[in-house]
DNA sequence: GCTTGACTTAGACATTGTCTATTGTAGGAT
DNA sequence: ATCCTACAATAGACAATGTCTAAGTCAAGC
């Protein structure tokens, strides 16, 4: 995550500890935190950060199309590090872990003229559901 | 809808004035309304409906399987009354106006073992994202 | 028509997210 | 090295969405 630092720093990113703290945070293979999370975890870095900061900071990775928003959760937004290799993601209905699945075939191809009512179709988003080994254990 | 009526009474469900409005509401094609476009809809209806008996009524056809909850906004949860026949969203990103579409093939087949991570699989909820008509033209 | 347990209600409370006024500071200028 | 200032962080109010409870109401069986 040092590069993403690097590319905030090219575009004028001022660097501040809290910055870096979210970024630091967001680092990692399968990471799809809430804001709430991501503020937690960043406290115990630096015990002064503020829930605002956390939201702005969130709120410009994601603009800078840095960090993606999924919506795999009904409640909270997630924040995916994981923005520069396109995926898709499979989540346990029990526990909610979440892991980034590569699908094969393309689901855009799948979606013939006659279902697309006029619109132009840019993005799609595949959530696969189902139990982890965990709590299939359980 | 009333059909719906006539499943719920089945199965013993007390049959109110509040329940009719809820589910009349919820009646039509491509309706995919949150909880609180269902209490203005309803209030329009029956003026003292509460918030509580709405989200308490939303969340009873949940559970029997009457009514499905779409995560296709980030916001608030959308209630789905078209469960009885399996679909998936293609969903404007400017205005949110929402479709029901029937892509061919099946996801779940191009979900390969090696991308399962010992999950058991059961479930595929496919998002379309692009702009309908109305916003392009705009 | 009663009775009763299921239903509805108002509003408190919880969670998630946004905004503003104030204070602080990163990083360039001197 | 110090100063300046525009940008960033903070606390906390506010907004939106969702949950819960205690008290009153009523649908449906008798
Ligand atoms: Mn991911
Ligand atoms: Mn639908
Ligand atoms: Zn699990
Ligand atoms: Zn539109």
């Amino acid at each position: 995550m040092s590069d993403l630092l690097e590319r905030l720093r090219g575009r004028g990113w001022r660097m501040t500890a809290q910055r870096r703290v979210v970024a630091e945070v967001l680092d990692g293979e399968h990471v799809h935190l809430t804001a709430d999370e991501v503020h937690s975890r960043a406290v115990a870095r630096l015990p002064e950060i503020s829930r605002a900061t956390v939201y702005n900071t969130l709120g410009e990775l994601v603009s800078l199309g840095e960090v993606l928003e999924v919506a795999t959760d009904k409640r909270a937004k997630r924040y995916d590090p994981n923005a520069h290799r396109p995926h898709h993601h499979l989540v346990c209905a029990q526990c909610g872990a979440i892991r980034d699945v590569h699908p094969t075939g393309n689901p855009l191809a799948d979606l013939p003229d006659s279902e697309r009512f006029g619109f132009t179709v840019s993005d799609v988003e595949v959530t696969y559901r189902g139990t982890c080994p965990n709590c299939a254990a359980a």
